[in-house]
DNA sequence: CTATAATGTGAGTGAATATTCACTTACCGG
DNA sequence: CCGGTAAGTGAATATTCACTCACATTATAG
């Protein structure tokens, strides 16, 4: 019977879990979550993790309502604090590419069809955390048309889809090249031929 | 016992089987494809499928091989035909989305990494398949760029991942616009922003 | 008409998986 | 030191799933 480890809130123990689960999905995929590994992963045995989580369902909606409340903070913040609207946009790239770099678990969940189908709450929270997305792109690229810098006549939405498929775009390319060319990199460039294509 | 519906070649009942396959996928996910769930579309029993497929990863193996082989064919010709570089390009984003658009399941399959992760065999086959249409859009790049319809300092690489991500992204703003708006304006709004970033 | 091959059926099996439950262990406050 | 509580354990369970197998049916070719 192996030592418990205590001494940690609440709180922590389940950032473990939370740790070990992206951890695994990165790995393994969506489908590669199982409970059973899950606890290999953390180092208790499978029922211990319902002592944290209602449901292995429970902990990926706690994942998903956290880990992005977090990132959510980020971009307000940006938005707010940049006055070039373009300088926003580039600052927003990163800081969305630098979260995914941190959590790619985040992104395989985000756009898993295995969670995505089957269970109307979470679809509804997915679609959720994309829509807010989109609208707070559409909004800065709004003041971007409203400064002159990107051309009055663009539509928003299109454009906002654009900068967000850029965003998987960049994602995917760093997957393919086995994460070994910085993300950075590869998102200035894709933004750069995004900004002629859009800019006043 | 239900009559069997024969007089159809080996070929056509596979032919069911696929199709039947990829509108599941398509509804469900390729999560969703069970089994029990291929054969009730099917109109047969479970076991009934394992005449068809040795397996139903073979199944999904075959659908890999034989439906991208059209489509295959349908690119080159585009791209052999087409003497103009940018309506090439133009051309190739309209069968790519009229192809998903057939074939929405395919593209699922490619994207789920339900298959691509677990099975190595699959993995390399969708690898392949993207790594062939990047050389492929390389190539056509490539050409225009010869031809000074697109700027000479171009990043090929780049360029050629920023449009496949444009057929994503069309494909996903499809999927959240519930199938209303048709493929063919999104991706005509978005190349056009695109080929203003890249052109010559 | 009959042999054969293709296709379908029904019943079952084993593996994987999430979850429950009764229990034990470790720590902490009073 | 005692009682409560948070955390972990081990065994069991129900379900889902892909797949197998012996048997039945149908179409077609010779």
């Amino acid at each position: 019977m192996k030592k418990a480890v205590f001494f940690q809130t609440p709180e922590s123990r389940k950032g473990d879990i939370i740790t070990s689960a992206l951890k695994i999905i990165d790995q393994k995929g969506v489908k590669g979550l199982t409970v059973a590994r899950l606890a290999q992963e953390v180092g208790f045995v499978e029922s211990a993790l319902y002592r944290h989580f209602k449901s292995k369902r429970d902990l990926v909606s706690f994942i998903l309502d956290n880990i992005l409340q977090d990132a959510w903070n980020y971009l307000a913040e940006v938005e707010e604090k940049t006055e070039d609207s373009l300088e926003a946009l580039k600052q927003l790239i990163y800081l969305f590419l630098s979260f995914l770099e941190q959590f790619p678990g985040i992104f395989k969940i985000i756009y898993s069809d295995e969670i995505y189908l089957g269970d109307e709450e979470l679809q509804d929270k997915i679609d959720g955390i994309i829509s807010e997305i989109v609208v707070f792109l559409k909004k800065v690229i709004q003041k971007a048309i409203n400064q002159k810098k990107l051309k009055a006549d663009l539509d928003v939405t299109v454009a906002a889809m654009h900068f967000l498929g850029l965003i998987y775009t960049a994602f995917s390319y760093w997957t393919i090249k086995k994460r070994r060319v910085p993300l950075k990199k590869i998102s200035s460039e894709l933004l750069d031929q995004y900004l002629e294509g859009v800019k006043a």
